[in-house]
DNA sequence: CTCATTTTTGGAACCGGTTCCTTTAAAGTC
DNA sequence: GACTTTAAAGGAACCGGTTCCAAAAATGAG
């Protein structure tokens, strides 16, 4: 069916030995080369890929394991990822962890097993299974969005954002504010982003601060902030990412509170719905499409062998917009 | 480094055609089957891909042609792709064409290259070098969102979208209506979900409809949303997709035109999104999560050989909302 | 023109599995 | 216990490339 590296060799009547050495530019007389070209086009010639990978070992591919594919941020560091890649010739395999962290250890051994040339890995804790599945792996994993010392790894300066954030809203004068994180086990979106904002928060002698806990489920965001009003009824509420923003704001709508003259929102991530909902929401962007760009590069050069940085941080941008009252003004 | 099937029958003194016979579920007598059992376990064994595929000549990867990574549509329907694939142990390479034709095409002849065992195609048009290039990949190729009668489709009723839209619209008392559409190049959403709107507006006599057209970006319709409201003061905006819709939202609170009471604005997808914002968008739900699904389901099949029927279609469901004002009761 | 050197080629082994065919061992029959 | 049948195991070829090494051809030097 497929014409193979025989077929051409014995049209051209040379051994497949110089057919693969034409192809992968050895040394070829220019006859032969001429006459190479000619037969591998009118034959439509395409090398079978896994022959090439059985003998070297190894493939152009690059394992990405995201949590979920329908995010704002994966999909973004998956473009990014994906354009890098393709530049330098090399491919993206997606594997959907579904949110569950035994499919993202199945995934890593799956992966190894597919001998991609690399893993970056997108996960939301890091744990001994993971260190213990990369290892095993035998290849460079990277990981992005969280950091560990034993692996490569890419993330974002969420402490940063959260004291960006918190330092923000403390300047537009809100006093009594409620902060929706998400579980601690999140290293990055639960402790650093909070330790952050917690930081900045520590100059403020007469706040009162409410501590509550979402997944990242907008419709669990809605029931959380549901308890918020109920129980504190702050000016403002700082959400630990837009999507929870997004839920909180729905409830405030839902309960007929404008935004910001009643109740203040803020969100953590920039995703792109965050500028298109009415009134903009005042959020910290983060660069999930050149983070993934960025991985791709560094995990290019840890296929190559070569040296990379173990941990680079991303930095963070405060996008102020709609969605915070300022109280400093009492004024009209 | 990585034991091979070789290594284990050295270890347990056997030959290489016994442990992979073992492997498969040949005939192998009780003693030597849990020899290998102990043995394959302890030395950590895995059978290397490639060779398997080399000999095979085939893999277990679908190939998913998608137009973008951060679409809510395509978004959802790799995951119900993906998550059927799995079930079935198959599994799925993305590949994303950046929505460019040319990359859709280079896509497949590279799946095929790749030896993939299908490839699943969203394009928003489909031409004779897409016909071409799958017919030279000689493998099965399905089409997801638009129709083409050389090759096996799965698509939405865009054409009842339409219709269900219109009328709905008409029976709100809407009379003086914007239809803003993309480019007719694309059959599913430029024409086949116009010509059902259209076939609505029929049954009424004394309608002005205004036919405009966008790109699919939040900025152009934007834009466009500007000039209809300068040119013809339509009391409602039917826009051909979610994202389109939202831009005409956002145009509409920019110059402080409330919705639905000052203008009613309609989408077509059923975007997640939609829920969220206020007003709540009116729209008609489009099942991209079950179309992944059953395009998976369909692709096993046809790469098993089976019959599938060349054409399905995907029912739609109208989603009656908040952004369509009432214009019959002209009360209170 | 001969001999040494360099370039180009061919042959064979190898990558790690699967599968076909043959031989050997075990089991069943009379 | 000898003979047939069936089950289990071994050996070799094959999938389609790459690579190493040796042979052949072309080139250069003297």
């Amino acid at each position: 069916m497929n014409t193979t590296i025989s077929d051409i060799a014995q049209m051209a009547g040379v051994a497949k030995s110089t057919v693969s050495r034409y192809l992968n530019g050895g040394s070829v007389s220019v006859k032969t080369k001429q006459k190479l070209e000619r037969i591998t086009r009118e034959a439509g010639y395409v090398p079978n890929t896994f022959a090439q990978s059985l003998k070297a070992k190894r493939t152009n591919l690059i394992g990405t394991i995201v949590p979920r594919l329908d995010s704002f941020a994966a999909a973004q560091t998956m473009t990014g990822i994906d354009e890098e890649l393709r530049a330098a010739g090399g491919q993206m395999l997606v594997y959907n962890a579904g949110q569950e962290r035994e499919r993202e250890i199945e995934a890593m051994h799956d992966l190894a097993r597919q001998k991609v040339a690399g893993i970056i890995l997108m996960p939301a804790q890091v744990t001994d299974e993971h260190l213990r599945a990369a290892e095993a792996a035998g290849i460079p994993v990277l990981l992005v969005g969280q950091g560990n010392e034993a692996l490569h790894s890419l993330v974002y300066d969420d402490y940063q954002a959260g004291l960006l954030m918190g330092r923000y809203v403390l300047e537009k004068g809100h006093r009594r504010i409620a902060y929706l994180g998400v579980t601690e086990e999140d290293e990055a979106v639960g402790r650093r982003r909070k330790e952050g904002f917690k930081q900045a928060l520590l100059e403020c002698t007469d706040c009162k601060v409410f501590y509550y806990e979402s997944s990242f489920k907008i419709a669990d965001a809605r029931l959380a902030a549901e308890r918020i009003l109920d129980e504190c009824s702050p000016t403002l509420i700082v959400c630990a990412t837009d999507n929870i923003a997004l839920g909180v704001v729905k409830t405030a709508h839902v309960r007929g509170l404008s935004i910001p003259s009643e109740l203040s929102v803020t969100g953590f991530g920039g995703y792109e719905v965050t500028s298109i909902i009415h009134p903009e929401l005042t959020t910290v962007h983060f660069p999930y499409f050149e983070a993934g760009k960025l991985a791709a590069r560094h995990m290019l050069k840890l296929t190559a062998g070569e040296e990379v940085e173990r941990l680079t941080v991303m930095d963070v941008e405060m996008l102020i917009r709609e969605s915070v009252d300022n109280l400093n003004n009492p004024s009209v």
